[in-house]
DNA sequence: CGCATTGTCGACTGGTTAAGTGGACTTTAC
DNA sequence: GTAAAGTCCACTTAACCAGTCGACAATGCG
């Protein structure tokens, strides 16, 4: 019942991307890791996971860096998560119903599959240009009502 | 984004002991876990922590066994998530908001918020009779239909 | 009272996740 | 062509989870 950190960073990066003033040059490692709080090591992982699986393209060398590969529109979140958790089920049964069947089809799989189904619902609909949207939105009038 | 086996145990035993004839009788450890596949000693720690928090009672000695502490209507399974799972929101950030703070109150906190509150929507609203009840209407009709 | 039965508690093992470290490889700039 | 800037990749460490095992405590029965 717990998001993986490798999704959240997965996800923090896609959004600092999405919301660079020139989306099309390279954005390094070292500067998404300072700006969101990642320690930069792992986010190197995450980024080289990205882009082996066509979410961003990334350079090598001096310029170097990453850009999102497709329109930050057409990235939806539960693609990201399904990317970075590599596609486990909450359950192994539920894909799996060898394992079930000894107890007769056991009913709290069906409330399993219905929290997995309400998780995608969420996940399907929010893309990570509606994630830069919002923290822009944000960022954008600080304090400006408080005082 | 997994669903703990702990929890899936405890569900599990849970529901055994609400299908059981006699509510009152004490059903004994290994039994639980012989009908429902949980390696017995494993499914001890789950029932102990169950019986702390109140959710069972558990009585020690020759028949002994555990026993629902309250109606199985009034158990959801909201609660045994709680409590076998320890708390924990899916991410730090959702109830601590001094790391977010940082990077400008991120946006995807509410993401995963919603998808906390999309799992609770579900959990909430599904008792521990509610999945006995559908146990009993599944195991009653078996291969009747089959052959 | 003594003993068998059964739950309770703690330590221990193996696997997976979150990180950190160091080095190889590629591209650009000079 | 060489050096520096950057990603890519393999290995190690620490923490946590799933599961096992054995000692201890309470209860009931003879």
């Amino acid at each position: 019942m717990r998001i993986p950190m490798k999704v959240d960073y997965g996800v923090r990066a896609l959004v600092d991307l999405a919301g660079q003033p020139d989306v099309h040059r390279p954005v390094r490692t070292a500067d998404i890791a300072g700006r969101q709080g990642i320690p930069e090591p792992y986010l190197d992982q995450v980024l080289t996971t990205l882009n082996k699986f066509g979410l961003i393209t990334s350079r090598r060398g001096p310029q170097g860096g990453h850009v999102l590969a497709r329109a930050a529109a057409d990235i939806t979140l539960d693609e990201v998560v399904a990317t970075l958790d590599g596609r486990n089920p909450p359950l192994e049964c539920i894909d799996d119903a060898t394992e079930c069947a000894l107890s007769g089809c056991c009913a709290q799989r069906d409330i399993w599959r219905d929290v997995e189904e309400a998780i995608h619902a969420v996940l399907i609909t929010t893309t990570i240009a509606d994630l830069a949207q919002r923290q822009q939105a944000r960022t954008a009038t600080p304090l400006t009502f408080v005082s």
